[in-house]
DNA sequence: ATGAAAGCGCTAACAG
DNA sequence: CTGTTAGCGCTTTCAT
């Protein structure tokens, strides 16, 4: 049954039942006893308005889209969580699409998200800047946040971490630990968060006096075959690095994987510290040093910049090393 | 714009816009030559049907939704990520919700869900049943299936390991091992899947003459919690068990926090089977023997089984054992 | 081969 | 205090 069946059942117009159900009574004073009267026969038929109605009236959805590179990465999966349970309070609902770090799935997905009717979007982008992305997100009327892997001078507020000073922190760990040839298994270079994260390690680096092997750095993408070729590179190459930084979630999973296969032996051999923090981090062999983000609050921020109507700067926030194993002390060369 | 005003554009009817767009031209005999000129200006008016418009018409939005007890869990995300893409051939979309191991949560977002115009529902449950869960979903004249920790007896298609055999294959695993005293850290006692796994550990504990020790079973629902309390209670029993199973991907990190906090050495002093392979399986300390499902096929059946007209029974399917170094060869006792 | 009209379910504007 | 009308954007039925 929907309201104007139940309207029609109560001897009333659609516009009275609406009107009772929306909590507008008041506003067009509707008597108290008709109001009652809906109220319990809405109760009593299982009667709620149809949201599609609603949304077709309102022009809204009543759902925003969020659309990460890898739901099975932990960290967009924690994000996703976060969001739809904030969301939920304020009444919404998410779509979810995942681009499998793809960019051009992404820009595909991106296309039809606005195509629909969603009250805004909340984006994790794979990082990798297209024409058709950029020119979407920027034409688009709809409200926008990006987050994470963002795509920096386009006209959309974001959420993210800082970036350089994250990567700063987690070389500059190395450096006070002991370390001296320090390498970086990177994601996507085209990645503006990538790029910012190595300029961090970079900065540390140069300002400790000491000298990047290109042999050192590698990774092409934040793929787990991108991950593992990146990571076999860099644990393989002569000499070897004594320590590296994974720059992404995905990053450790191939340095991990490399390290087994290789039979290099973390610390021994290598330390290792790895951007995001995971579940089992703590588990890993050994424990795994972590760069950890503010999950929870990128993900309140963002629902709360979609939902209220002032318009917020664009926020950086600030990463943390959580200490484990997987970096060992080194004694400082002669 | 919109097909009203392209078709006004074109001095054509919107009817006739839509029949060229929707493909159906054809069918209503429209001249090739007029879909051509639809199909040609909506391409540079960048103009499609807006899907709301068309959802209030056919009454179905085009999506589905997911309801999940915890998107974190490795599990459920892989399956959210076949799902979406499979989904997404198909043209429909994903509404992702996320109960957070919480039943009543769980009652109201599929209340709300199908209140909803969906065109179906993957449910994959907390498992715990509840009377107003039950109602709801064998009252819904929506399509429903559901997956994993399925509730038995209703009247919904399901998909599903075969459970007690999974239970009976990790226990025979550590039988074969020569391990004489099997734990088991459990879900939620009140869930068929749990029961079911239980009962495939029980029946091959009791076919190979062992008893079973009440201090070894231990756990009390699918929550971190729940999981580290329950794992303690298992290690740090006296006699100690020389194996446990963890029947969740929740549970191998209880058993895992545990462990390091009673210094209970993995697997000297107990070995370990964990359901549910994820990707750092390989690479916790020990690498982890695992039960695996066939993730991709639950989400490609589940799937198909909502999109395809032909209602198909429920499907019940196999895991399988991945052998890493959590299990340790034990010398069977005199 | 094309169009007019109707209606999916809702609610805001305008009457009374 | 309540009802009538209209329209959100689409597609199907019935006409021509």
């Amino acid at each position: 049954m929907n309201v104007s069946e139940l309207a029609q059942h109560l001897n009333l117009s659609p516009t009275t039942v609406s009107r009772a159900l929306s909590g507008q009574g008041e506003k067009y004073r509707v008597s108290a006893a008709t109001v009652q009267r809906v109220r319990q026969a809405a109760e009593k038929f299982h009667v709620s308005p149809d949201p599609l109605g609603t949304s077709l009236r309102s022009g809204k959805l009543g759902m925003i889209g969020l659309l990460v590179p890898d739901i099975t990465n932990s960290f967009f999966a924690q994000l996703a969580r976060c969001i739809e349970l904030e969301l939920r309070q304020h009444g919404m609902t998410v779509q979810l699409c995942d681009s499998n770090e793809d960019a051009a799935v992404e820009a595909k997905l991106l296309q039809q998200m606005l195509g629909r009717r969603l009250n805004g979007l909340i984006i994790a982008p794979v990082g990798r800047t297209s024409a058709e992305f950029t020119r979407a997100i920027e034409s688009s009327p709809m409200p926008i946040i990006m987050l994470d892997r963002i795509v920096p001078h386009l006209n959309v507020p974001t959420i993210s971490l800082d970036n350089v000073a994250a990567g700063r922190l987690a070389a500059e760990h190395l450096i006070k630990t002991g370390h001296q040839r320090i390498g970086c298994l990177r994601g996507d270079h085209e990645s503006f968060t990538d790029r910012q994260r190595f300029r961090g390690v970079t900065e540390a680096l140069a300002d400790a006096g000491f000298e990047m092997n290109s042999d050192w750095i590698s990774g092409s993408g934040y793929t787990q075959a991108a991950s593992l070729t990146g990571a076999g590179a860099i644990l393989d190459s002569d000499p070897r690095p004594d320590a590296v930084i994974a720059l992404s979630g995905q990053g450790i999973l191939g340095i991990l994987e490399a390290a087994q296969e290789l039979r290099v032996r973390i610390p021994e051999d290598v330390s290792i510290i790895a951007f995001d923090e995971q579940p089992w981090s703590s588990f890993a062999n050994p424990p795994l040093t972590t760069v950890s983000q503010p999950t929870q609050q990128m993900a309140v921020e963002a629902v709360n910049s979609l939902v209220e109507p002032t318009s917020r700067p664009s926020l950086v926030l600030g990463a943390n090393i959580i200490e484990r194993k997987s970096v060992q002390l080194r004694k400082a060369l002669e």
